[in-house]
This record gives structure tokens, C-alpha cells and sequence, in this order.
DNA sequence: CCTCATGCATACCGGTTGGTATGTCTGGAC
DNA sequence: GTCCAGACATACCAACCGGTATGCATGAGG
């Protein structure tokens, strides 16, 4: 019942949302790709509601339409399709949001704060009460498998050295101050940022994930050299 | 042949990794209590290290030598279990590790850092490996039980405003900047040393812990009312 | 000495999991 | 028309899951 709704006539013909995919993520692709693209991002939706542990092939299946079969043909196993996930769902969307738009800013740090809002009104509801998927991941498998954790560290060291890049930027216009050190205060930028992510889903609460961001926002701009007098 | 093993004599004997849990937890218990202090204990590893979804009765059970008769004479599901764990190992630990000692101390946002420094050289390799038994569950759990986020929830209470009070008492003695609102500061406080501990966990490294460390100790450093001339 | 609740132990259950083996359809090369 | 490989579909599997029903030993109370 699930495939004749799905499968309509021909084959290429795919359900309304897998052609949204389809169109967002890649443009044209060959023959069957977008079968694989359909699988990632459910999986992805899956790993983030549930857990990776906790993720279950059937009901992405169930989900997709697509048959287990179909999966086992383009992923050689649960492992191997979480992998592609961090890879080619977490990794590109956080170099699509901070690291280019961090690269290519002219004052860093003010769109390190712009992103931090824009972020929140994006994707605030779901932020709130999922998180930071690469975070998610990041806390539950990286001290039980080493693959994912390797993965991982990779997405968050562009991500830290686009940071320490921005602050490096501003330190050498003399816009941040002198005594800093660049790529530790990145560090801390970035956990303080997931932090507040966590502690606003611990909370569930819209009022933690404000108070948490105004509290990181005021440390950023704290990092600027004081200007005129004292006050 | 496990059971042999466990099960030396009479069947008061029990191994001796549940005497210690024993002394340590409750000095003198009556009867049966070992038995589910027993399996509280076990099912907090096993929940530290796989998490609630992922963690199994049937590994508890093999590692306490307890039958799963024994562990649902106690607790009516996993869930419960769980919930017990949160709310009587979680919970007293924090309360005896960090809202005690600010509670009593004479000058808190010292002792705070003394706490961080102290956590770090006593469960430094667990915490690196593992992070934060607290966060860990918030994180797993807050979006889909809401009895976990309740119970998990108040622990985070009471830990924020013991720092809260902290940063309070300091403020009006003089010692910490006027124009902070302690509430929102230990939000962020929080936040950012729940951070620092994901941070390390997700890198797996004693460097990132201590960078990470350092910055939350420069802020806390920063909210101290500037003495002597400016510098 | 009998009773009865406490404190387990054992056996079993239906459901779900990730994974696999085999079958089938289809479009293009020749 | 034939062949073959790519792209799935179907059926099945052992392992494990949380949960339950029942059995049984034991010490205290009467």
C-alpha cells in the first residue's frame, strides 16, 4: 500500500518530499542517487529524534518507503550509513552555516553572533528540543566508536579553526585584544556554544537558550579591546 | 558458574566490589537493600557508559550476579530503574561534589574552581572518556520522557542555584562586578562547564579539557570588580 | 509446628533488532 | 533477440530486548 502510493508509475518518479531533496541537495543526479540521498537524510532525521543506538533501520524504512534491500545495496551496514550521515549531512551543513560564512565575513565576530541568532530563529524549535545534532552524536558514540569519534573531531576542528581563524583576524586589526590566545578562547567559544544548546533541550526552555547566549554573547564582546574611557 | 562464584557461602556473602558499594553508600543497611543498592549502582555504570537506550538489563544482571527476578522485585521496569538512579546516585553526588562545598564556602567562586580543578584530577580519566553522568542523560533523555527531564531537570536546579547564591553572596560583599545578573551568569556558568567536559569527551583529549578549563576560569576570573589601577 | 509474606530464582514470551540470501525486474550493450 | 549488471524487493534468521508468570527457600509471627 505504502509502495503503490510511493512508486507511482515509473520508478524515477519519486514521493513530493524525496523530490524536495533531490532539488536541494544535489541538483541533477544519475539514475539512482537520489534513492541514497532519500535514505541519508531520513537516517539523518532518525539519528537526531532517536539517538544512533537507538535508530531503527525499519522505520527509516518505513519512513522512506525504500526497502531493506535498497539499503544494504548503497550502506554495507548501520555503522557504515551513520558514518555517511556525519559525513555527508552534519559535515557540509555546518561548512554551509559557520565555517564559509565565518571565512569569507568581513568583522568575524559580529557574524559569529549574527549566526548564533540567525540559527536561533531558523532552527530554534528544533534546536530546542533535539540540540546540535553534531553534538548529539559527538556525546553518545565517540568514547564506543572510534570511527564515529574520528569523523566527528573533524567536523568540530573546521569548525574550531574557522573560529580561531576569526579571532586571529581581528587580534592582528587590533580589533580583539592582544592577551588571547586565539585558538584556545576557540575552544572555549565552541563549547560554551554547545553548552548552551544542552542546557536549553535539558531544559526545554527558550528562556535557558536566551539567558545562555546573551551570557556568551557578552563574553565575545568582551574579547574586543576597550574602547574611549573606562566605564 | 558466575552464580558460584558470587554467591560464596550463605547468601549474606556478597562479592566484594558490593561490600564497598556498601560502606561507601549507606554504612549499615537492612536486610535486602544491598540487592537494590546493588543493582542502582551497576545500572549506573552501565547507563554512564551506553547510555539509557542502549544500556541492558541482561548486562546489569551478568555483572551484579542478581537474577532479573531480584531486579523487578525492586523496580517495576527499566524505565523506573532509571529513574531511580537519577534521583539517587545522580542527584547526591552533585549535591555532595559541588552544591555542599559552594553552600558552605567562604569565598564560593574560589571553591568553584577548586571544584572543577579537583573533578578533573579525581575523575579526570572517567570524565574525559565518559563526560558528565548528569548531561549524558539530559541530553539522551530530556526529549522523550518527560519523567526523566523532571528529575534531571531539578538536579540541574539545584546545582544553577547554588551557583547563582554563590555569585550572589560575592556580589554583595563587593568582590564580583554589580552589573551581572547571577541568575543568568550561572545559566551560562553551567552551560559552559557542561561544555568544556562534552568538548574534551568528544576530542578525547586532556588538552581540550584543560584549554576549555582555562577559559571558563579567565571568565569567572572576569567577573571579579577590577583592583588597582587598570591593567 | 504451621503460616505467610519477603526476597529472590528460573523459564518462558512476543516483539524487534541488524543482517543476509535469494529472487526479480529493467535498461543498455552487442 | 540476448546477455548482463545495476538496482532493488522479499523472505527469512539468530540474537537480544524488556517484561512476566511461576516456583521456591527462608525467617519471623502466631
Amino acid at each position: 500500500m505504502v509502495k503503490d502510493t510511493l512508486q507511482a508509475e515509473t520508478e524515477n518518479t519519486l514521493p513530493e518530499r524525496s523530490k524536495w531533496i533531490f532539488h536541494r541537495c544535489c541538483g541533477a543526479m544519475p539514475g539512482s542517487e537520489q534513492t541514497r540521498q532519500l535514505l541519508l537524510e531520513a537516517a539523518f532525521n532518525e539519528i537526531y529524534e532517536y539517538g544512533f543506538q537507538a535508530a531503527s533501520l525499519s522505520r527509516i524504512l518505513k519512513n522512506t518507503g525504500v526497502t531493506k534491500g535498497a539499503l544494504y545495496y548503497y550502506f554495507s551496514s548501520k555503522t557504515e550509513l551513520g558514518y555517511a550521515v556525519v559525513e555527508e549531512i552534519i559535515a557540509t551543513s555546518i561548512e554551509e552555516f559557520w565555517v564559509k560564512p565565518l571565512r569569507d565575513s568581513g568583522s568575524p565576530i559580529d557574524t559569529f553572533i549574527e549566526l548564533m541568532q540567525k540559527s536561533a530563529e531558523e532552527t530554534g524549535a528544533e534546536m530546542l528540543r533535539l540540540g546540535c545534532p553534531l553534538n548529539n552524536l559527538a556525546q553518545e558514540m565517540s568514547p564506543i566508536d572510534e570511527g564515529f569519534r574520528d569523523r566527528l573531531e573533524r567536523v568540530y576542528a573546521s569548525w574550531r579553526n574557522s573560529i580561531a581563524a576569526a579571532l586571529e583576524v581581528e587580534q592582528q586589526r587590533g580589533q580583539v585584544r592582544a592577551d588571547i590566545d586565539p585558538e584556545q578562547t576557540a575552544i572555549f567559544v565552541l563549547a560554551a556554544l554547545e553548552g548552551c544548546v544542552g542546557s536549553a533541550k535539558a531544559a526545554q526552555s527558550m528562556e535557558t537558550l536566551y539567558a545562555c547566549g546573551s551570557g556568551l554573547i557578552e563574553y565575545l564582546k568582551g574579547l574586543r579591546v576597550e574602547q574611549g574611557s573606562r566605564s
